[in-house]
DNA sequence: CTAAATGCAAAGCATTTGCAAATAT
DNA sequence: ATATTTGCAAATGCTTTGCATTTAG
């Protein structure tokens, strides 16, 4: 599915910035709202703040677009895929994804907490092997 | 140790303030700003939302307070303690602790990662037993 | 053609800062 | 006695809103 068709899919109409925003998500994967906004600059140079929150805010409603709230960070926003863990490099910043087979842990959560678990939310922070490298 | 030793021995003068928020927070475990606010007001008529703010801060410098980040709601702050995890209620707010062994999914991060962990969140956003009684 | 989206400017909140007065040590 | 802390008011910064204009379908 491409992009024009995603935004069409969750009734959005796929302007040219919409498609960008979607386009360097895809690519980068995770950016914060300043990152968005530079990177949209540079195609579009008088594109607004306002169009970028008001962009990430419809598709967070819409339910393809995911914030990840980090610990030693701005927030960041991803394209929704299978749900997985985050590892943060508390140097430069860098996000990468991580799947974890977390089943038991989460029916531990379960078992011991009663609640009906819905979503989860798994970061870990630490330094990269790049940053690492540098010392 | 008491509160009056624990500010202390953080270098922080233990004013009747700063009291009453480490006394808040170990006994309701987790707040955020307004309610700290909120609950200081009471015993402190004229206490500034600043006084609340640069004590947090201050606290989370020196490190015996942590910020918790939720995905559904306002962060809240709680005293350091042993590593844990939380479990937030997506309908009243509530957020318990629960303590996971969670030493093999650190390890497979590592692996899987090569970055050196420092630290992890680990929330899990669900509803609570009282709530899912309430329907 | 019409409803939705953009871009600008203004408004709204949350958080921080500067400073004089009060306070812990 | 002194450096720190408090509380107020102002400032800052991030996000949202309103509205006229433009644009996608």
């Amino acid at each position: 599915m491409d992009n024009t068709a995603l935004l069409q899919k969750y009734s959005l109409k796929a302007t040219p910035q919409r498609l960008e925003i979607v386009n360097v998500l895809s690519t980068h994967g995770h950016m914060n709202v300043n990152e968005l906004y530079s990177t949209l600059l540079i195609k579009f140079p008088s594109i607004s703040l306002a169009t970028i929150y008001k962009n990430i805010n419809i598709m967070l409603e819409k339910g393809f677009l995911l914030e990840v709230k980090l610990s030693e960070q701005k927030n960041v926003f991803e394209l929704v895929k299978d749900n997985h863990s985050h590892v943060a490099c508390m140097k430069c910043s860098d996000v990468i994804d991580i799947d974890l087979n977390i089943e038991s842990i989460v029916n531990e959560v379960k078992k011991r907490s009663n609640y009906k678990l819905e979503s989860n939310s798994l970061i870990f922070n630490g330094v990269c092997p790049r940053c690492s490298a540098l010392k």
